[in-house]
DNA sequence: CACCCTTTGAAGCTC
DNA sequence: GAGCTTCAAAGGGTG
């Protein structure tokens, strides 16, 4: 089924909700990185001839340390290269991992994101006073950076990234991607929200500037098959080449920080279906009664469950873009102060409220400007009367509300086509289109009208529409006395016998008839349930088997893969990861301690204690060796 | 053409 | 705090 206005003719830009567009289904940001020309913060930090001294061990990690077990370790030879020593075939192929860090005469000013930052949710329309509650209510996280795409600072950095530009810092310029683009695709991208990446880590950094090497070494181009052996080198790095890295992501971050202080990795999380939102709160509550609650399975990936009160029909929905984070559009909407949010805080993980509790007495939609996007333009309690004070002549509205059964008593739904009379032809034309996709989408609806003036929505002629629509002419609780048994009739000297259906009853036995009827409804609900259980179960043995084969599948390409790796002619990995073998990935740790264990009580055999053969070094060592720390542990 | 694969580490999230 | 998930880069492979 698709969203009702995706049919539009006019270029609609409601999304489908049940066929949500790839970005919404991605978990994937496709951005792209813009490369530098100078370091953000030269004045602040120098990287490109700084050594890590020992005496200014990062915050987590010293150099002087192993990162893992914490072991001290000699400090870092002053004759050591920087930190970033290319060797002289990879200058010029290979970006330098913080290139963007490192001032360079003559490379290319990086574009600017033409969009700018990511705004995590960039569609949310504020009016004047929407922008004061944002400012007041919503965290930094939410205050967008200038719209030019340039830190504060005016400083360019390579973490806010743009889709126009594939990332090569070293050759900016010179990406044919960037420059022979199709209009399909540039249009495509130009959709795609640049943003803020996060810091690379070491082991990140590590890859970025061994990658080109492990590539020429090797006849592998797999990144994956790369990554591995990267990973396998990684481990066999030392501690002390380990640590060049966690330094520069230390540093990476905390530049990351200053440059970007509102930003939060979670800016990043893309939505995965629902899982972001399924603790919106939603609805208005009703100080008496508990609202009623969605499942989370019945929320559509990508909108947001609004609106419709019907919870057989299916809730209407807006699109996720036009959420704030941490905050959700809610139903009563006044057209000056915009709408009313809920924290996500005050939400119930797993359920969504009732939708149909913010409209549970009216909910009044129109386009947005000439587009065809549908707002709520109003929501409230004031039953019809307010609704039509709401209605206006120069706008198409739907309007929807509930009613009162005149004659049961019985809540009822009046869906209201408002064309105003104000409205022009072509856009009236256009919008008749409209009026059966909202039908249909709003299905709740007992009574539909068609309104062109005021005298169509007079509260009076409506309620006597819904009057004649409930199909019966009577009030159960009012007239229920006609129906009851008056005793004996009195004979009126006739075969004739009045009939009174209360007393015909009670001859057939009703007791008997309504026994048997519940006990036919109770046999036809147990074998609705087994067979439910039935189904339920055959699905799940489907399920097991075809994840049975996938395994066996993929246990299959696995051994291919590595069999493959295996075989490349790939230089020889360091002793150390020989004698080393990488940690299974399952490594639990009840296995670590009892290895350690185990290692300690073959060292409590030994003749000789090695911990004193350490401590004995220690005491003849240089007292000014720094302590060491752990990263990871420090501060950052 | 979007997504998967594959690695490690940092950060966020859940319990 | 433990354990899990997501996202950073990269580019060939896959459906």
């Amino acid at each position: 089924m698709k969203w009702p206005l995706l049919d539009v003719p006019t270029g609609a830009t409601l999304k489908d909700s049940r066929s949500p567009s790839p970005a919404h289904l991605s978990n994937k940001v496709p951005v792209v990185q813009h490369a530098h020309h100078m370091h953000p913060l030269t004045p602040l930090i120098t990287y490109s001839n700084e050594r890590f001294s020992p005496g200014s061990p990062p915050g987590h990690l010293s150099p002087d340390i192993d990162p893992k077990t914490g072991i001290p370790r000699p400090p870092h030879p002053p004759e050591l290269p920087p930190y970033y020593p290319l060797s002289p075939g990879a200058v010029g192929q290979l970006p330098h991992p913080l290139g963007w860090l490192v001032p360079q005469q003559g490379q290319p000013v990086y574009s600017i994101p033409p969009g700018g930052f990511r705004h995590p949710y960039p569609a949310l329309a504020m009016n004047a006073s929407m922008s004061s509650l944002m400012s007041s209510r919503f965290s930094p996280h939410m205050v967008p950076p200038p719209a030019h795409g340039l830190h504060p600072s005016g400083i360019p950095h390579p973490t806010i990234v743009s889709p126009i530009v594939k990332q090569e810092p070293a050759q900016p310029s010179a990406s044919p991607a960037a420059t022979s683009k199709s209009p399909v695709g540039v249009k495509k991208e130009e959709e795609k929200k640049p943003h803020i990446k996060k810091p690379l880590n070491a082991f990140m950094l590590y890859m970025k500037e061994m990658r080109a090497k492990v590539v020429a070494e090797c006849t592998l181009k797999e990144s994956a098959a790369i990554n591995q052996i990267l990973g396998r080198r990684w481990h066999s790095l030392s501690r002390e080449e380990q640590a060049k890295y966690y330094e520069l992501a230390r540093k990476e971050r905390q530049l990351h920080s200053q440059l970007y202080p509102t930003w939060s990795a979670r800016d990043n999380y893309v939505n995965r279906g629902c899982c972001a939102w399924y603790r919106i709160p939603y609805g208005i509550e009703d100080a008496v009664n508990v609202p009623i609650q969605y499942r989370i399975e019945d929320v559509v990936p990508g909108w947001i469950p609004y609106g419709t009160e019907d919870a057989v029909n299916g809730p209407i929905q807006y699109r996720i873009e036009d959420a704030v984070p941490g905050w959700i559009p809610y139903g009563i909407q006044d057209a000056v102060n915009g709408p009313i949010q809920y924290r996500i805080k005050d939400a119930v993980p797993g359920w969504i409220r009732d939708p149909g509790c913010c409209v549970r007495y009216r909910a009044l939609f129109t386009y947005e400007g000439n587009s065809n996007d549908l707002r709520v333009a109003g929501s409230g309690d004031g039953g019809l009367e307010e609704m039509v004070e709401e209605l206006n002549s120069g706008k198409v509205m739907y309007a929807f509300c509930r009613v009162k059964d005149p004659n049961s008593g019985l809540p009822k739904y009046v869906l209201v086509n408002w064309t105003g009379e104000g409205v022009n032809d072509v856009r009236k034309g256009a919008c008749a289109n409209h009026v059966s996709t909202i039908a249909n989408f709003l299905k709740g609806a007992h009574v539909t009208i068609n309104a062109r003036a005021e005298e169509d929505v007079e509260p009076e002629l409506i309620m006597e529409k819904v009057a004649k629509a409930s199909g019966a002419n009577y009030n159960f609780h009012k007239e229920s006395s006609k129906f009851q048994d008056s005793g004996p009739q009195a004979p009126v000297g006739s075969v004739y016998q009045k009939t009174n259906a209360m007393s015909e009853i009670k001859r057939v036995n009703k007791d008997n008839f309504w026994a048997k009827a519940e006990k036919d409804e109770e046999n036809r609900r147990l074998e609705e349930k087994r067979r439910a259980e039935e189904e339920r179960q055959r699905l799940e043995r489907e399920r097991r088997e075809r994840e049975l084969q996938e395994a066996e599948g993929r246990e299959q390409r696995y051994k291919a893969r590595s069999n493959e790796i295996e075989a490349q002619n790939c230089p020889p990995v360091p002793q150390k990861e020989q004698a080393e073998p990488q940690q299974p990935k399952g490594f639990k740790r009840s296995e670590s301690v009892e290895k350690a264990q185990e290692a300690a009580s073959l060292v409590a055999q030994r003749p000789v204690n090695p911990r004193d053969i350490f401590k004995q070094r220690e005491k003849s060592a240089p007292a000014d060796v720094a302590a060491p720390s752990q990263p990871g542990t420090a501060p950052v």
